[in-house]
DNA sequence: GTCTATATTCCGATAGAC
DNA sequence: GTCTATCGGAATATAGAC
């Protein structure tokens, strides 16, 4: 990997991991075993460097549609969500949650690059929740793109929740947001368990 | 209201707002038009300042749960989701989101506060579904526990979602969490809307 | 309680040599 | 591309006068 690549993903873990105020760029240098000043060939400013972060998601987030293009709305859901699973292995939050979070503090070219890519992942969900609503391999009322909102604030806000709960939580929220989507009519039965 | 109380609040709404590692001592310091060291007068460090300002957040809870103590489960849960829209007309974030993206950057006596704050927040969530569920008030299958975390996760990022997509998806989020609590047996209908 | 003054550390960023 | 050196600024924190 490149040096440009391996400071972007440094960037990326340090980002998810303490926020984008308090990661440095030593932070990142030291890493590398180069200096400070080598960062700034790359990227000249922090904004610099957050736009490529964004954009490098952005390319992860095309890869990933297009690799389930041709399967089932439920394998599509479970893509997505698969996405949270390695960020909460990590121990780490997500891009979008750690951003939205500093939000107010990052530059307009960043912000607008973020609102962008958050609204990449609203249409693909809402667009995959879309269809099986009208296959009927799922089971919800309301508009697909209101369930698509309520399905990425559950595992935004799983990863970052759990630091505070039990490591199990994750887990427990993902399985039950997975069941409420594609358990049929509901013969009334289900009670104490998940 | 007290210095002590004034920089409590400042610091409440500058940490939503920005993030924990983002606010300075003189932030504060210049909008209650007096100096960085009266700060240090006050809370010594960072720290203790965070500290100070999850034991405010405690009590208001506390005083949010004996306000509604004899009240019915939807108006009690009503009453914990009527937390996040001044949060969100704020265009702030809740004090636990704001912290756990965060919170390895923490000391260890906030992170533990924090920690403290958070699972009681959940258990009350909790007892509040388990009282609705038994009482047939509310219909959702499964642990109050994992209903309660996915009803925290929907707030929590709903917050940090809508300052990236549409300020009326707060709203919908909101309406949509209430509604799918506590329609009852559902009669089929229901499609578009929402 | 609030101030001035200062210590210390860290950060983003730039200039210019190699 | 990476380095040394340095600038300018901002942060937390402390000492001591008032």
């Amino acid at each position: 990997m490149s040096t440009r690549e391996q400071i972007i993903q440094l960037t990326d873990g340090l980002i998810r991991d303490q926020g984008y105020n308090a990661f440095s760029f030593y932070d990142i240098a030291s890493k590398l075993k180069i200096k400070n000043a080598s960062i700034h060939y790359y990227f000249p400013t922090k904004t610099d460097l957050g736009l490529a972060l964004l954009e490098t998601h952005t390319t992860k987030l095309h890869n990933l549609q297009q690799s389930v293009k041709e399967k089932s709305p439920l394998l599509k859901v479970k893509a997505f969500l698969s996405i949270y699973d390695t960020i909460h292995e990590e121990g780490r939050v997500c891009i979008v949650g750690s951003l939205a979070t500093d939000f107010n503090t990052i530059e307009p070219a960043m912000a607008k690059s973020l609102k962008k890519f958050a609204g990449e992942i609203l249409g693909w969900v809402t667009e995959i929740l879309k269809e099986g609503q009208e296959s009927k391999a799922f089971n919800f009322t309301g508009a697909p793109r209101t369930k698509a909102l309520m399905l990425i604030t559950n595992m935004l806000a799983a990863v970052q929740l759990t630091r505070l709960t039990q490591e199990k939580d994750f887990g427990t929220i993902k399985d039950k947001v997975i069941e409420e989507l594609s358990v049929k009519a509901k013969s009334s039965k289900q009670k104490a368990k998940s």
